[in-house]
DNA sequence: TGATTCTGTTGGAACGTTCCAACAAGCGGG
DNA sequence: CCCGCTTGTTGGAACGTTCCAACAGAATCA
């Protein structure tokens, strides 16, 4: 029992065993064609028999392929990213290749080292999810493996994007606000965050189109509960009048419910509050939050894509592509008080 | 520029470049100790100058180790097993192992194939985080590779399991509700995932102890938010009288809210809700609901720590070890009505 | 001085695959 | 009967590392 250490059966052992050559067994492995039903019978029984299974770094090695593609992912406690992995696994399924996720959980060190690991085990192509590393870090490593980045900009003439309109998801949020009535509006921003700068622009830029521009105001978040319950506690420390918040992300915006929950202000009658990425969280029937939608998945998937059009050769330029957000209104929003 | 498909430089380029034998170089690399300073700088130079990377297949297949520690985990959607992957990541990375995660979605088939990859690849180890496939396949995986399995009971020679005492940590919940003056206390199932079976177990023996026999009632559920909804509407439309539900996990638990709350029961004035897991959703100030703690990361970490204790051949025997559960107590309950 | 140890360096053999050129056997056609 | 073609099969070279036995030269010792 538990015959454990014994050495892995290679594809020598199977040979022997069957009767035939290494290379015989290699082709019956890869399920060539022109192999006879004997020889197959042969081998397939052998290969059974010693629970052989292909060594795919040797496989990786010789055909310089891995057919993995690695996927680098800054907050897994972020619900958004799970999504984005979850349509980079599948699409890169369908495509006969397997997706790694590796994690650097927001420590610009680790993220390095994640990335690092990564291409050292030669992945095929590498997404990196709302990294905080330096450009000039992923420059390199772009330069090196097909790299698709998600939710940040980019102008790399090596490295495709791929992200959602964030200024035109915070502006939506602010035409729905207004919509309702809403004037007093106010910000909380996600900080140094992926999108973060952006989003506080198209609130900014939505809030002069309707007039607003006396009434914008900004405080400093993050895309964490904490984040959004500080920044709740900035607003009523410094006096701030609102009717209407926007949030940076879903995350934060539960902290804004919170918050404003433990202050006695109720929503949507009080206060009205927009999350942002549209999360399951954000669908919770207990929470019910209207939040500006991205598909996280269908990114996931896209750049995957991406990257296996690029490693086959069938692309050599560089792409960088804007999805549309989309408003989903729940209950969280209607018109202010009086 | 975009000067990829350049074949990355080998070991031999930086030899070559910087004068030395690839024997030095290896060494260097490792940064072995008996190296004059001076070809130590120039195999460092070169390597810099050709921005060479090693190639960890290429080792690893020589030294027979990858120091990767795979992660199998069975649905990413559950922030529990998110717990577990950080843990098991930061364990790894302070052992000096590098954790990579794959996923099956709970798809057989997929969890199958996904374990199947990382083997292929020659982790050192493999942490499978409550996964649904065979016994039997596990066993065999077992045979080849270090295996550590958790939220699931296992009495394999050849794998090692973690688990956290489940039927302890429902009896937790129903001591903790009868404490409160509680009798009708209903169980919501987890269905066929894992640990749900002895979660039932510990709600029916902890309704035996208290004398509530007669009242033990049990409807079937899933892990899941739906699961936990249908659950409810499965009560009311059965006409079952209750004051206090014990959901399955967490996820389920806030379908249960939603659920009570589109019936108009208010929590916990009218019904008490315990969840499990005490994930951070349990958590949220606008939730804050009473939960079964389970130590997820320190599952993860633990499951890593075992598998490189094997790795390392300090261990050969098998271990099953099961973790104490906590009660974390919130606001979804309180004393019954009346 | 000659033997011994230490320090730094080296080339070649592994690791487990795939690739490729080459081959043997069988077959049909001229 | 020989030629060329097809069908299966093969051994050796490659992939990029680490390991190991062996070395040259310097330093130490008796």
């Amino acid at each position: 029992m538990g015959g454990r250490r014994d050495r892995r059966p290679t594809i020598v052992d199977v040979a022997r065993k069957a009767g035939v050559s290494k290379s015989l067994v290699s082709l019956v492995m890869r399920g060539a064609s022109n192999v006879s039903e004997a020889s197959r019978q042969a081998v397939l029984e052998a290969a059974q028999e010693l629970g052989y299974r292909p060594n795919a770094m040797a496989r990786s090695l010789v055909q310089q392929r891995s057919f993995v593609i690695g996927v680098m992912v800054s907050d897994l406690s972020n619900p958004f990213f799970i999504d984005v992995i979850q349509g980079a696994t599948e699409a890169a399924r369908e495509a006969g290749y397997r997706a790694l996720v590796n994690t650097g959980g927001r420590q610009k060190d680790n993220e390095e080292d994640a990335i690092e690991t990564l291409v050292r085990l030669q992945v095929d192509g590498l997404v990196l999810a709302g990294s905080i590393v330096d450009a000039q870090f992923i420059e390199r490593v772009g330069a090196e493996v097909p790299t698709v980045i998600t939710n940040r900009h980019s102008r790399s003439k090596v490295i495709d994007s791929i992200v959602i309109h964030d200024r035109k998801g915070a502006a939506m949020a602010v035409d729905h606000l207004v919509g309702l009535g809403h004037r007093k509006i106010v910000h909380i921003t996600g900080g140094r965050g992926a999108g973060a700068r952006n989003r506080l622009n198209g609130y900014r830029q939505a809030m002069k189109r309707h007039g607003l521009e006396e009434e914008i105001r900004v405080v400093a978040g993050a895309y964490t509960e904490k984040g959004g319950a500080e920044g709740v506690a900035r607003l009523v420390d410094e006096g701030v009048e609102f009717t209407a918040i926007l949030a940076p992300n879903d995350l934060a915006a539960l902290g804004v419910l919170e918050a404003l929950n433990a202050r006695g202000f109720r929503v949507p009658e009080d206060v009205s509050v927009v999350g942002y990425d549209d999360t399951f969280l954000a669908g919770l029937g207990h929470i019910d939050m209207t939040s500006v939608r991205q598909d996280a998945r269908q990114m996931g998937a896209q750049a995957v894509e991406m990257l296996i059009e690029r490693a086959d050769g069938q692309r050599t330029t560089t792409d960088h592509i804007v999805l549309e957000p989309t408003l989903t209104i729940r209950s969280s929003t209607a018109p202010p008080p009086h």
